[in-house]
DNA sequence: CCTTGCATCTCACGTTACGTTAGATGATAG
DNA sequence: CTATCATCTAACGTAACGTGAGATGCAAGG
């Protein structure tokens, strides 16, 4: 009894694969189907039928052709097979975390798309920056800032992620827009005041002098200035924001000022 | 006063990307750092660390290179980038689903690995291979089943699964066993009532009997012909069962067989 | 002054899994 | 006998770089 075969071409239409995808299967070694020695012209049988459907599995699960060379040899899988499974997963749940992390930032940022009409792509970017690297940012801060203060960072919803964007989307908006501006104008104070009081809330402080205390370590020691120069350069390093240097400048200085202010304040 | 400025080792390394990278971003005309007229080497400044920032970050969201180059030259970003946005975020769940589902096929490939000692790879693989179409194949098998049936099938956990399939596992091994022994051989008899009460069981029914009455359309009816059979082919189509041509054979008689008895057995 | 080392430059090929022509050959139908 | 069709091989194109290879320029050491 001859046994049903097949030409390319009904063979791929009936598998649902190119005809190049089988003669590349072929020229890497994955299949051998026979050859009209004459016409060069292949015939597919059901055992090659059998051998794609594996192929196609393994790719499936994402491998490479490499790979599924060397493990669909074999008519017996050993141990080893299921290791290079587990391998296989761990790869996969990598690339789904990513994937998830770019959602989750596509989200915020619609939102905050949503929330201005128009938006300057600079700030954007850089608070899209800050979203990627914010896992980094929670894994330095965290041997240095209090537990109950790092657990509500890191355990707040993306609701109040989106919130926090958006309210630093505004906060450099207006930075830019009052920078240069004398240090002790009503407005200055009035943003800066926005901000720390933003701050306080977003902590769960229960006023602007505990802002001090959100560190395990005081931050005053001598002994500590090695551990905090530390966290403040790696975290500058993650943490871009988009403002010129003179912008940076005059904001330090607002805020050298502001300080001063609310200590002789207290001082009354 | 000069802006600070950087070589293309200093940039790389303080960015994190690769020289390479930014020769090639620059080949492609996402970025144009400053070049030394005589010696033709490359200075980068701030605005060139921005547009690096910008693209690291849209490849974070999974674009490519020609997508990231249209969007980052508009200072202001204009409600097409939502739309963007959006397709990407579209295009990111396609993958995550894949991903998924080839994270489940490996965990339930895995429990068949550990349930067995030594597995038989053609059997293995063609159980992975039905993983796979599982989900057309009951999107084909909808309209044509009892609503309650389909839902009990659709929403079975992945352990029930995995149990039916190490079932089917065992069940076809030991159809390749017995292939060939006399159609009313007991061990036959037993073997082929295993496969029907596992069904009976997956399927909810109370008994064998009611196997005919899954269909939504009465299978005997001669106008329904047409659907059941077309219904019949996809499903083939799908699935793949590694039985030789004798063995497919003589599973058919066996069951045509069993049948007859049952019946016998009931009109008595 | 010459040589060495180093950073940088510009090609240009290798990678993965095919898609896509282009030109050659063989069999079949009219 | 010719037009058509299926198939063949060969070879380039894709995306985002990695990885040399060979050329150039500059500073330090002998």
């Amino acid at each position: 009894m001859e046994e049903e075969s097949f030409t390319v071409s009904q063979f791929a239409t009936y598998t649902g694969v190119s005809v190049r995808t089988l003669h590349y299967y072929e020229e890497k070694g994955l299949m051998q189907p026979n050859r009209n020695q004459t016409t060069g012209h292949r015939t597919y049988k059901k055992d090659d039928a059998i051998r794609l459907h594996q192929i196609m599995t393994m790719k499936f699960l994402g491998f490479q052709l490499g790979e599924i060379k060397k493990y669909i040899q074999s008519d017996q899988l050993d141990l080893r097979f299921k290791d290079t499974l587990r391998m296989q997963e761990a790869k996969l749940k990598e690339d789904k975390e990513r994937i998830e992390m770019a959602l989750e930032t596509i989200e915020r940022t619609v939102h905050l798309i949503d929330q201005e009409q128009e938006i300057d792509s600079q700030l954007l970017f850089s608070l899209l920056s800050n979203m990627q690297s914010e896992k980094r940012q929670m894994e330095i801060a965290k041997p240095i800032m209090k537990e109950e203060v790092w657990s509500r960072l890191f355990d707040s919803s993306v609701t109040e992620k989106m919130r926090w964007e958006q309210f630093m989307l505004q906060f450099l908006k207006e930075v830019k827009r009052v920078a240069g501006m004398p240090v002790d104008d009503p407005e200055v104070t009035t943003l800066l005041k926005q901000l720390l009081n933003y701050l306080v809330e977003l902590l769960g402080l229960d006023s602007l002098e505990d802002l001090e205390h959100i560190f395990q370590i005081d931050i005053y020691q001598q002994e500590n200035e090695e551990q905090i120069n530390q966290f403040l350069k790696e975290m500058e390093k993650l943490t871009y924001i988009p403002l010129t240097k003179q912008e940076e400048a005059w904001l330090e200085a607002a805020f050298g000022h502001f300080y001063e202010s609310a200590k002789k304040e207290n001082e009354q």
